[in-house]
DNA sequence: GCGCAATGCATGGGTTTCCATGAGTTGCGG
DNA sequence: CCGCAACTCATGGAAACCCATGCATTGCGC
Protein backbone atom coordinates (compact mmCIF):
# COMPACT_ATOMS: atom_id res chain seq x y z
CA UNK A 1 0.00 0.00 0.00
CA UNK A 2 2.87 2.32 0.40
CA UNK A 3 5.63 1.03 -1.92
CA UNK A 4 3.53 -0.36 -5.09
CA UNK A 5 0.98 1.87 -5.86
CA UNK A 6 3.36 4.71 -6.92
CA UNK A 7 6.59 6.01 -7.68
CA UNK A 8 8.77 8.99 -7.76
CA UNK A 9 11.24 10.11 -10.61
CA UNK A 10 13.91 12.62 -9.88
CA UNK A 11 15.28 14.44 -12.40
CA UNK A 12 18.95 15.82 -11.11
CA UNK A 13 22.42 16.64 -12.27
CA UNK A 14 24.09 16.47 -9.05
CA UNK A 15 24.60 12.48 -7.76
CA UNK A 16 24.77 14.08 -4.04
CA UNK A 17 21.22 15.28 -4.10
CA UNK A 18 19.82 12.45 -6.17
CA UNK A 19 21.23 10.08 -3.45
CA UNK A 20 19.84 12.45 -0.26
CA UNK A 21 16.27 12.50 -2.11
CA UNK A 22 16.25 8.42 -2.75
CA UNK A 23 17.36 8.03 1.01
CA UNK A 24 14.53 10.43 1.97
CA UNK A 25 11.83 8.82 0.04
CA UNK A 26 13.16 5.09 1.19
CA UNK A 27 13.01 6.35 4.34
CA UNK A 28 9.58 7.43 3.79
CA UNK A 29 8.66 3.92 2.43
CA UNK A 30 8.17 5.45 -1.08
CA UNK A 31 9.87 4.06 -4.31
CA UNK A 32 12.22 6.35 -6.35
CA UNK A 33 13.62 6.19 -9.47
CA UNK A 34 16.62 8.94 -10.35
CA UNK A 35 17.75 10.40 -13.44
CA UNK A 36 20.54 12.30 -14.35
CA UNK A 37 19.46 14.15 -17.34
CA UNK A 38 15.66 15.02 -18.92
CA UNK A 39 16.78 12.44 -21.79
CA UNK A 40 17.54 9.67 -19.45
CA UNK A 41 13.87 10.53 -17.85
CA UNK A 42 12.02 10.79 -21.13
CA UNK A 43 13.38 7.93 -22.60
CA UNK A 44 13.34 5.42 -19.76
CA UNK A 45 9.95 3.38 -19.72
CA UNK A 46 8.11 4.23 -16.79
CA UNK A 47 5.82 2.13 -14.78
CA UNK A 48 2.26 2.82 -15.49
CA UNK A 49 1.40 3.97 -11.58
CA UNK A 50 0.25 7.30 -9.69
CA UNK A 51 3.88 9.23 -10.02
CA UNK A 52 5.38 12.14 -9.19
CA UNK A 53 8.19 13.97 -11.24
CA UNK A 54 11.04 16.04 -9.10
CA UNK A 55 12.75 18.14 -11.42
CA UNK A 56 15.70 20.27 -11.16
CA UNK A 57 15.64 23.50 -12.60
CA UNK A 58 19.21 23.54 -14.26
CA UNK A 59 19.73 20.45 -16.23
CA UNK A 60 22.85 19.78 -18.51
CA UNK A 61 20.64 18.85 -21.59
CA UNK A 62 17.49 21.26 -21.50
CA UNK A 63 15.78 23.45 -18.97
CA UNK A 64 13.37 22.19 -16.30
CA UNK A 65 11.21 24.78 -17.61
CA UNK A 66 11.10 23.38 -21.48
CA UNK A 67 10.80 19.98 -20.63
CA UNK A 68 7.50 20.55 -18.62
CA UNK A 69 6.44 22.44 -21.79
CA UNK A 70 7.49 19.45 -23.91
CA UNK A 71 5.90 17.09 -21.97
CA UNK A 72 2.81 18.85 -20.95
CA UNK A 73 0.15 17.71 -23.52
CA UNK A 74 1.23 13.94 -23.28
CA UNK A 75 0.57 12.01 -20.33
CA UNK A 76 2.54 13.78 -17.71
CA UNK A 77 2.99 13.03 -13.94
CA UNK A 78 2.37 16.27 -11.86
CA UNK A 79 6.20 18.26 -11.50
CA UNK A 80 7.65 19.11 -8.55
CA UNK A 81 10.35 22.30 -8.69
CA UNK A 82 13.61 22.18 -7.21
CA UNK A 83 16.13 24.53 -8.25
CA UNK A 84 19.40 26.05 -6.20
CA UNK A 85 18.99 29.57 -8.22
CA UNK A 86 15.94 30.04 -8.80
CA UNK A 87 13.88 33.44 -9.66
CA UNK A 88 10.47 34.51 -9.57
CA UNK A 89 9.53 34.73 -13.28
CA UNK A 90 10.77 31.19 -13.27
CA UNK A 91 8.33 29.94 -10.50
CA UNK A 92 5.72 31.84 -12.03
CA UNK A 93 5.58 30.13 -15.22
CA UNK A 94 6.31 26.78 -13.39
CA UNK A 95 3.08 26.78 -10.89
CA UNK A 96 1.06 28.63 -14.17
CA UNK A 97 1.63 25.28 -16.25
CA UNK A 98 0.72 23.81 -14.02
CA UNK A 99 3.51 22.55 -11.68
CA UNK A 100 2.54 21.53 -7.77
CA UNK A 101 5.07 23.35 -5.98
CA UNK A 102 8.37 25.18 -6.85
CA UNK A 103 10.94 25.02 -4.17
CA UNK A 104 14.52 26.50 -3.62
CA UNK A 105 17.49 24.69 -2.13
CA UNK A 106 17.95 24.15 0.96
CA UNK A 107 14.39 23.35 1.52
CA UNK A 108 13.00 21.38 4.14
CA UNK A 109 11.94 17.75 4.16
CA UNK A 110 8.83 18.25 5.03
CA UNK A 111 8.17 21.12 2.43
CA UNK A 112 9.25 18.66 -0.24
CA UNK A 113 7.43 15.39 0.99
CA UNK A 114 4.12 17.71 1.41
CA UNK A 115 4.13 18.82 -2.14
CA UNK A 116 5.00 14.78 -2.97
CA UNK A 117 2.24 13.71 -1.40
CA UNK A 118 0.24 16.56 -2.90
CA UNK A 119 1.12 15.73 -6.13
CA UNK A 120 0.83 11.79 -6.25
CA UNK A 121 -2.92 12.53 -4.89
CA UNK A 122 -3.39 14.83 -7.66
CA UNK A 123 -1.75 12.43 -10.50
CA UNK A 124 -4.39 9.28 -8.60
CA UNK A 125 -7.41 11.44 -9.63
CA UNK A 126 -5.96 12.57 -12.81
CA UNK A 127 -5.71 8.91 -13.84
CA UNK A 128 -9.10 7.94 -12.04
CA UNK A 129 -10.56 10.82 -14.77
CA UNK A 130 -8.81 9.39 -17.54
CA UNK A 131 -9.08 6.05 -17.34
CA UNK A 132 -13.25 6.68 -17.38
CA UNK A 133 -12.81 9.19 -20.06
CA UNK A 134 -10.61 6.29 -21.71
CA UNK A 135 -13.38 3.79 -21.25
CA UNK A 136 -15.99 6.17 -23.03
CA UNK A 137 -13.78 7.35 -26.01
CA UNK A 138 -12.73 3.41 -26.52
CA UNK A 139 -16.90 2.79 -26.67
CA UNK A 140 -17.10 5.94 -28.78
CA UNK A 141 -14.65 4.57 -31.08
CA UNK A 142 -16.71 1.42 -31.75
CA UNK A 143 -19.56 3.70 -33.33
CA UNK A 144 -20.23 3.22 -36.91
CA UNK A 145 -19.70 6.13 -39.04
CA UNK A 146 -23.40 6.55 -39.13
CA UNK A 147 -23.78 5.98 -35.29
CA UNK A 148 -21.99 9.26 -34.70
CA UNK A 149 -23.79 11.10 -37.15
CA UNK A 150 -26.89 9.76 -34.98
CA UNK A 151 -25.42 10.57 -31.54
CA UNK A 152 -25.47 14.40 -31.67
CA UNK A 153 -28.78 14.59 -32.70
CA UNK A 154 -30.21 12.24 -30.08
CA UNK A 155 -28.35 14.35 -27.56
CA UNK A 156 -29.49 17.45 -28.72
CA UNK A 157 -32.67 16.69 -27.85
CA UNK A 158 -34.72 15.83 -30.95
CA UNK A 159 -37.32 13.26 -31.64
CA UNK A 160 -35.97 10.74 -33.64
CA UNK A 161 -38.73 12.04 -36.25
CA UNK A 162 -36.77 15.50 -36.88
CA UNK A 163 -33.22 13.48 -36.34
CA UNK A 164 -34.32 11.42 -38.89
CA UNK A 165 -35.13 14.08 -41.31
CA UNK A 166 -32.43 15.57 -40.81
CA UNK A 167 -29.92 12.73 -42.26
CA UNK A 168 -32.62 12.30 -44.69
CA UNK A 169 -33.39 9.20 -43.40
CA UNK A 170 -36.65 7.18 -41.97
CA UNK A 171 -37.49 7.20 -38.57
CA UNK A 172 -37.46 3.57 -38.10
CA UNK A 173 -34.03 3.39 -39.33
CA UNK A 174 -32.58 5.95 -36.94
CA UNK A 175 -34.03 3.94 -33.94
CA UNK A 176 -32.54 1.50 -34.49
CA UNK A 177 -29.23 3.56 -34.91
CA UNK A 178 -30.18 5.27 -31.82
CA UNK A 179 -30.33 1.64 -29.92
CA UNK A 180 -27.32 0.72 -30.88
CA UNK A 181 -25.83 3.69 -29.61
CA UNK A 182 -27.31 3.25 -26.57
CA UNK A 183 -26.03 0.16 -26.63
CA UNK A 184 -22.34 0.51 -27.49
CA UNK A 185 -21.96 3.24 -25.41
CA UNK A 186 -23.11 1.46 -22.38
CA UNK A 187 -26.28 4.33 -21.55
CA UNK A 188 -29.11 3.43 -19.27
CA UNK A 189 -30.95 6.25 -20.38
CA UNK A 190 -31.35 8.94 -22.72
CA UNK A 191 -30.22 10.86 -19.17
CA UNK A 192 -27.01 9.19 -18.82
CA UNK A 193 -26.52 9.17 -22.57
CA UNK A 194 -26.53 12.83 -22.71
CA UNK A 195 -24.10 13.10 -19.57
CA UNK A 196 -21.32 11.18 -21.55
CA UNK A 197 -21.91 12.67 -24.74
CA UNK A 198 -21.16 15.98 -22.65
CA UNK A 199 -17.64 14.37 -20.96
CA UNK A 200 -16.91 13.52 -24.77
CA UNK A 201 -17.76 17.23 -25.93
CA UNK A 202 -19.94 16.31 -28.65
CA UNK A 203 -21.52 19.35 -29.64
CA UNK A 204 -25.16 19.99 -29.81
CA UNK A 205 -26.16 20.44 -33.29
CA UNK A 206 -29.68 21.51 -33.19
CA UNK A 207 -31.57 22.42 -30.31
CA UNK A 208 -35.38 21.40 -30.21
CA UNK A 209 -37.21 24.26 -30.54
CA UNK A 210 -39.71 24.79 -27.52
CA UNK A 211 -42.84 25.91 -29.35
CA UNK A 212 -41.80 23.44 -31.73
CA UNK A 213 -43.19 19.76 -30.43
CA UNK B 1 -15.15 50.38 -26.32
CA UNK B 2 -12.01 50.86 -24.53
CA UNK B 3 -13.18 52.77 -21.43
CA UNK B 4 -16.53 51.74 -20.59
CA UNK B 5 -16.20 48.11 -20.68
CA UNK B 6 -13.83 47.57 -18.41
CA UNK B 7 -12.09 48.93 -15.21
CA UNK B 8 -7.86 48.88 -13.80
CA UNK B 9 -7.91 48.93 -9.78
CA UNK B 10 -5.12 49.77 -8.18
CA UNK B 11 -3.63 49.28 -4.63
CA UNK B 12 -0.02 50.31 -3.86
CA UNK B 13 0.64 52.57 -0.49
CA UNK B 14 2.72 54.46 -2.48
CA UNK B 15 1.15 57.52 -4.47
CA UNK B 16 4.20 57.95 -6.97
CA UNK B 17 3.72 54.08 -7.99
CA UNK B 18 -0.33 54.78 -8.23
CA UNK B 19 0.07 57.98 -10.08
CA UNK B 20 2.68 56.31 -12.53
CA UNK B 21 0.13 53.23 -13.20
CA UNK B 22 -2.42 55.49 -13.80
CA UNK B 23 -1.09 57.21 -15.97
CA UNK B 24 0.32 54.11 -17.84
CA UNK B 25 -3.07 53.12 -18.28
CA UNK B 26 -4.93 56.44 -19.17
CA UNK B 27 -2.27 56.11 -22.04
CA UNK B 28 -3.52 53.16 -22.92
CA UNK B 29 -7.15 53.89 -22.97
CA UNK B 30 -8.01 52.34 -19.94
CA UNK B 31 -9.61 53.76 -16.88
CA UNK B 32 -8.52 53.18 -13.43
CA UNK B 33 -9.32 53.77 -9.80
CA UNK B 34 -6.43 53.76 -7.50
CA UNK B 35 -6.12 52.74 -3.48
CA UNK B 36 -3.87 53.99 -0.69
CA UNK B 37 -4.87 50.36 1.53
CA UNK B 38 -6.53 47.19 1.12
CA UNK B 39 -9.28 48.38 3.33
CA UNK B 40 -10.18 51.28 1.04
CA UNK B 41 -10.03 48.87 -1.61
CA UNK B 42 -12.34 46.85 0.18
CA UNK B 43 -14.83 49.48 1.38
CA UNK B 44 -15.17 51.30 -1.90
CA UNK B 45 -18.25 50.33 -3.99
CA UNK B 46 -16.73 49.27 -7.48
CA UNK B 47 -18.53 49.47 -10.94
CA UNK B 48 -20.12 46.22 -12.18
CA UNK B 49 -17.76 45.35 -15.35
CA UNK B 50 -15.09 43.48 -15.84
CA UNK B 51 -12.01 44.22 -14.22
CA UNK B 52 -8.44 43.61 -12.65
CA UNK B 53 -6.71 44.03 -9.43
CA UNK B 54 -3.18 45.83 -9.39
CA UNK B 55 -1.93 44.61 -6.32
CA UNK B 56 1.10 45.57 -3.77
CA UNK B 57 1.94 42.50 -1.51
CA UNK B 58 3.25 44.69 1.05
CA UNK B 59 0.31 47.10 2.30
CA UNK B 60 0.17 49.72 5.04
CA UNK B 61 -2.73 47.42 6.91
CA UNK B 62 -2.91 44.12 5.52
CA UNK B 63 -0.72 41.63 3.63
CA UNK B 64 -1.55 41.19 -0.18
CA UNK B 65 -1.64 37.67 -0.03
CA UNK B 66 -4.01 37.11 2.98
CA UNK B 67 -6.10 39.83 0.67
CA UNK B 68 -6.29 37.52 -1.58
CA UNK B 69 -7.27 34.51 0.47
CA UNK B 70 -9.90 36.88 2.06
CA UNK B 71 -12.06 37.57 -1.19
CA UNK B 72 -10.80 34.72 -2.68
CA UNK B 73 -14.97 32.63 -2.43
CA UNK B 74 -16.54 36.04 -2.98
CA UNK B 75 -16.70 37.54 -6.39
CA UNK B 76 -13.65 39.35 -7.13
CA UNK B 77 -11.63 40.31 -10.36
CA UNK B 78 -8.24 38.71 -10.99
CA UNK B 79 -4.69 39.82 -9.47
CA UNK B 80 -2.16 40.78 -10.67
CA UNK B 81 0.46 41.14 -8.19
CA UNK B 82 3.61 44.16 -7.97
CA UNK B 83 6.61 43.71 -5.62
CA UNK B 84 9.65 45.51 -4.34
CA UNK B 85 10.72 42.41 -2.30
CA UNK B 86 9.19 39.70 -4.06
CA UNK B 87 10.69 35.99 -2.79
CA UNK B 88 9.96 32.89 -4.42
CA UNK B 89 7.14 31.23 -2.34
CA UNK B 90 4.87 34.19 -2.06
CA UNK B 91 5.03 33.81 -5.52
CA UNK B 92 4.07 30.21 -5.96
CA UNK B 93 1.24 31.03 -3.41
CA UNK B 94 -0.01 33.88 -5.10
CA UNK B 95 0.00 31.98 -8.72
CA UNK B 96 -1.07 28.69 -6.91
CA UNK B 97 -4.64 30.77 -5.47
CA UNK B 98 -5.19 31.91 -9.30
CA UNK B 99 -3.18 35.02 -9.36
CA UNK B 100 -3.00 35.96 -13.01
CA UNK B 101 0.67 36.75 -12.56
CA UNK B 102 3.50 38.23 -10.32
CA UNK B 103 5.30 41.01 -11.28
CA UNK B 104 8.73 42.10 -8.97
CA UNK B 105 9.60 46.32 -9.74
CA UNK B 106 10.92 47.09 -11.47
CA UNK B 107 9.13 45.74 -14.31
CA UNK B 108 8.50 46.73 -18.16
CA UNK B 109 5.01 48.39 -19.10
CA UNK B 110 4.64 45.92 -21.88
CA UNK B 111 4.62 43.01 -18.93
CA UNK B 112 2.05 44.53 -17.36
CA UNK B 113 -0.42 45.26 -19.68
CA UNK B 114 0.55 42.07 -21.23
CA UNK B 115 -0.78 40.90 -17.51
CA UNK B 116 -3.68 43.19 -17.53
CA UNK B 117 -4.79 42.47 -20.82
CA UNK B 118 -5.30 38.37 -19.71
CA UNK B 119 -6.66 39.32 -16.24
CA UNK B 120 -9.42 41.41 -18.11
CA UNK B 121 -9.94 38.73 -20.55
CA UNK B 122 -10.34 35.97 -18.06
CA UNK B 123 -12.71 37.74 -15.46
CA UNK B 124 -14.62 38.99 -19.12
CA UNK B 125 -14.85 35.30 -19.49
CA UNK B 126 -15.93 34.41 -16.00
CA UNK B 127 -18.20 36.70 -15.64
CA UNK B 128 -20.20 35.47 -18.91
CA UNK B 129 -20.23 31.70 -17.34
CA UNK B 130 -21.42 33.26 -14.06
CA UNK B 131 -24.46 35.63 -15.79
CA UNK B 132 -25.77 32.03 -17.16
CA UNK B 133 -25.14 30.29 -14.11
CA UNK B 134 -26.88 32.78 -12.38
CA UNK B 135 -29.80 32.77 -14.57
CA UNK B 136 -30.05 29.02 -14.22
CA UNK B 137 -30.00 29.21 -10.70
CA UNK B 138 -32.32 31.57 -10.19
CA UNK B 139 -34.83 29.54 -12.48
CA UNK B 140 -34.33 26.80 -10.20
CA UNK B 141 -35.11 29.20 -7.09
CA UNK B 142 -38.40 29.24 -9.02
CA UNK B 143 -39.67 25.85 -8.49
CA UNK B 144 -41.25 24.62 -5.65
CA UNK B 145 -40.27 22.06 -2.98
CA UNK B 146 -41.79 18.81 -4.66
CA UNK B 147 -40.22 20.08 -8.10
CA UNK B 148 -36.95 20.09 -7.01
CA UNK B 149 -37.23 16.58 -5.06
CA UNK B 150 -38.44 15.62 -8.97
CA UNK B 151 -35.77 16.90 -10.75
CA UNK B 152 -32.96 14.68 -9.99
CA UNK B 153 -35.15 11.51 -10.33
CA UNK B 154 -35.77 12.84 -13.99
CA UNK B 155 -33.01 13.72 -15.10
CA UNK B 156 -31.12 10.43 -13.45
CA UNK B 157 -32.72 8.92 -16.42
CA UNK B 158 -35.43 6.90 -14.27
CA UNK B 159 -39.27 6.30 -16.09
CA UNK B 160 -41.94 8.65 -14.97
CA UNK B 161 -43.49 5.36 -13.29
CA UNK B 162 -40.36 4.76 -11.37
CA UNK B 163 -40.01 8.47 -9.72
CA UNK B 164 -43.24 8.44 -8.82
CA UNK B 165 -43.39 5.43 -7.07
CA UNK B 166 -40.04 6.62 -5.55
CA UNK B 167 -41.74 9.64 -4.23
CA UNK B 168 -45.07 7.54 -3.51
CA UNK B 169 -47.32 9.27 -5.81
CA UNK B 170 -49.39 8.79 -8.70
CA UNK B 171 -47.31 9.14 -12.53
CA UNK B 172 -49.70 11.44 -13.03
CA UNK B 173 -48.94 14.07 -10.72
CA UNK B 174 -44.88 13.53 -11.16
CA UNK B 175 -45.71 14.17 -14.87
CA UNK B 176 -47.27 17.30 -13.57
CA UNK B 177 -44.14 18.60 -12.01
CA UNK B 178 -42.03 17.39 -14.17
CA UNK B 179 -43.35 19.39 -16.62
CA UNK B 180 -43.91 22.15 -14.51
CA UNK B 181 -39.80 21.58 -13.77
CA UNK B 182 -38.85 21.94 -17.55
CA UNK B 183 -41.43 24.91 -18.13
CA UNK B 184 -40.13 26.86 -15.06
CA UNK B 185 -35.93 26.08 -16.14
CA UNK B 186 -36.41 26.25 -19.76
CA UNK B 187 -35.56 23.53 -20.94
CA UNK B 188 -36.48 23.00 -24.29
CA UNK B 189 -36.14 19.14 -24.45
CA UNK B 190 -35.03 16.30 -21.68
CA UNK B 191 -31.17 16.54 -22.97
CA UNK B 192 -31.46 20.02 -22.54
CA UNK B 193 -32.82 19.71 -18.89
CA UNK B 194 -29.96 17.27 -18.21
CA UNK B 195 -27.10 19.87 -18.90
CA UNK B 196 -28.88 22.67 -17.23
CA UNK B 197 -28.98 19.60 -14.08
CA UNK B 198 -25.37 18.97 -14.61
CA UNK B 199 -24.08 23.00 -14.43
CA UNK B 200 -26.27 23.47 -11.19
CA UNK B 201 -24.50 20.29 -9.89
CA UNK B 202 -27.72 18.34 -9.00
CA UNK B 203 -26.68 14.99 -7.78
CA UNK B 204 -27.76 11.90 -9.79
CA UNK B 205 -29.76 10.10 -7.20
CA UNK B 206 -30.67 6.63 -8.82
CA UNK B 207 -29.60 5.53 -12.18
CA UNK B 208 -32.12 3.24 -14.20
CA UNK B 209 -30.70 -0.51 -14.84
CA UNK B 210 -30.35 -1.11 -18.52
CA UNK B 211 -32.07 -4.24 -18.00
CA UNK B 212 -34.82 -3.05 -16.10
CA UNK B 213 -36.91 -1.80 -19.09
C1' DG C 1 -63.38 33.22 5.97
C1' DC C 2 -61.65 33.81 1.31
C1' DG C 3 -58.22 33.52 -2.09
C1' DC C 4 -54.19 31.44 -3.54
C1' DA C 5 -50.24 28.43 -4.06
C1' DA C 6 -48.83 23.81 -3.59
C1' DT C 7 -49.87 19.23 -3.86
C1' DG C 8 -52.49 15.51 -5.17
C1' DC C 9 -55.40 12.34 -8.45
C1' DA C 10 -58.29 10.56 -12.67
C1' DT C 11 -59.71 10.08 -17.40
C1' DG C 12 -58.95 10.22 -22.22
C1' DG C 13 -56.68 10.85 -26.47
C1' DG C 14 -52.81 11.75 -29.40
C1' DT C 15 -47.75 11.26 -30.07
C1' DT C 16 -43.50 9.17 -29.31
C1' DT C 17 -40.65 5.66 -27.99
C1' DC C 18 -39.21 0.74 -27.55
C1' DC C 19 -38.79 -3.69 -29.41
C1' DA C 20 -39.06 -7.76 -32.36
C1' DT C 21 -39.44 -9.80 -36.78
C1' DG C 22 -38.28 -9.83 -41.41
C1' DA C 23 -35.90 -8.29 -45.31
C1' DG C 24 -33.24 -5.61 -49.18
C1' DT C 25 -28.79 -3.05 -50.93
C1' DT C 26 -24.04 -1.89 -51.00
C1' DG C 27 -19.20 -2.47 -50.59
C1' DC C 28 -15.17 -4.64 -48.96
C1' DG C 29 -11.96 -8.50 -47.91
C1' DG C 30 -10.88 -13.30 -48.04
C1' DC D 1 -17.97 -15.09 -55.35
C1' DC D 2 -19.26 -15.54 -50.74
C1' DG D 3 -19.68 -13.76 -46.19
C1' DC D 4 -20.02 -9.94 -43.39
C1' DA D 5 -20.68 -5.32 -41.72
C1' DA D 6 -23.08 -1.25 -42.43
C1' DC D 7 -27.10 0.86 -43.75
C1' DT D 8 -31.68 0.85 -45.10
C1' DC D 9 -36.92 0.15 -44.53
C1' DA D 10 -41.81 -1.78 -43.12
C1' DT D 11 -45.25 -3.48 -39.91
C1' DG D 12 -47.33 -3.96 -35.59
C1' DG D 13 -48.02 -4.09 -30.72
C1' DA D 14 -46.78 -2.62 -25.96
C1' DA D 15 -45.20 0.86 -23.10
C1' DA D 16 -44.17 5.49 -22.09
C1' DC D 17 -44.80 10.31 -22.69
C1' DC D 18 -47.42 14.77 -23.51
C1' DC D 19 -51.38 17.47 -22.76
C1' DA D 20 -55.89 19.26 -21.44
C1' DT D 21 -59.80 19.28 -18.47
C1' DG D 22 -61.62 18.85 -14.07
C1' DC D 23 -61.37 18.45 -9.27
C1' DA D 24 -60.05 17.70 -3.90
C1' DT D 25 -57.09 18.90 0.10
C1' DT D 26 -54.07 21.61 2.82
C1' DG D 27 -51.94 25.53 4.75
C1' DC D 28 -50.80 30.30 4.70
C1' DG D 29 -51.71 35.29 4.50
C1' DC D 30 -54.90 39.16 4.06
Amino acid sequence: MTADDHIVFIVDDDGRIREALGELLESHGMRAIAFESACDYVRADKPDVPACLILDIELPDINGLDLQKQIADRDHPPIVFITGHGDIPSSVRAIKHGAVDFLTKPFSDADLMAAIHAAIAEDREKRSQRAELDMLRQHYLDLTPREREVLPLVVSGLLNKQAAAELGISEVTLQIHRRNVMQKMAAASLADLVRIAERLEIPITHSRRVGGN
